[in-house]
DNA sequence: GGGATTCATTAGGCAACCTAATTAGTTTAC
DNA sequence: GTAAACTAATTAGGTTGCCTAATGAATCCC
């Protein structure tokens, strides 16, 4: 016996809101496991493909961008320097700034793990639509555009 | 002097995975530390969430839907309990269940937390078209089928 | 040139996940 | 009908990823 209702009755369909946040939730818990083969964790990880794919950035740049504070970013950054995935390089302009670059090392490693990716969610979205794709597509852009707003 | 180029240009347009992956990583940030003022994390709010619109759940159902592991959603619910907002029952039928119930206060305080998301998402939607709003409540149901896929 | 500001970093703490092992109850198979 | 196998919840212990507060160093501004 089970004690819960079948999803997709009741109350669940209205309230966008709750079904938005609680999907987001679901997923990313999906995704930080089915990455545990990784050697690299979820959040480096998005930080290292943000340097491959948008080059050099500096520290506070960067805690910006994926909405952290500076020490949360220092220790993400700090794990990936140890691992020999960034790069720290002082600034030749302003002597507080430290710019951080993805070694070729790092970059291998992310080609490979959004290869990686790629192919899970191909998988996981092969039961999707060619149109339900492009809604994806489009839902990134607007979900980005509300956690930056 | 800043060193990253301006976003929308470059080869982060193409890759719609990791563009999907990021801003889910994004907004989740955003939510945690908006949500920080509330007395209770997001985490355990969503489960509270869950047995208030769909009803008792046992321990296995609740962690299985939030793809979580059970000692993890153990703990959640420990503290919900302890904080007087969820009620463990013994499952009548099978000694080794237990069926776990929101009390009066929890869907108080759910009510409230339901309110104050609704009102901070309307804030940061205000600069979405009607078509968009549609939009990401399809993206919704389509995250949460990838995410249980 | 000196005070206020900015950027990175260190230190310490907390929330939320995990795995492995334990306890207790149920089902299966003989 | 009982022993073995299985299933559900829980405990113990560890990791990651976030936070705030405080420190150190460089730059800006007047």
């Amino acid at each position: 016996m089970t004690y819960c209702e079948p999803l997709g009755t009741g109350p669940a369909v209205k309230d966008l809101d709750e079904n938005l946040v609680s999907a987001i939730s679901r997923l990313q818990r999906r995704l930080r496991s089915e990455k545990a083969v990784d050697q690299i964790g979820e959040t480096q990880r998005l930080v290292l493909v943000r340097l491959v794919r948008e080059g050099p950035h500096t520290l506070g740049e960067l805690s910006e961008r994926e909405r952290v504070k500076p020490p949360s970013m220092n220790q993400t950054i700090n794990s990936l320097v140890e691992l020999g995935y960034v790069e720290r390089q002082d600034d030749p302009n302003d002597g507080r700034k430290v710019i951080l670059i993805a070694t070729e090392t790092g970059r291998l490693l992310i080609d490979e793990s959004r290869r990686r990716l790629y192919e899970w969610l191909q998988g996981a979205l092969s039961t999707l639509s060619e149109d339900e794709r492009d809604l994806l597509g489009d839902a990134a852009a607007l979900i980005g555009r509300i956690a930056d707003s």
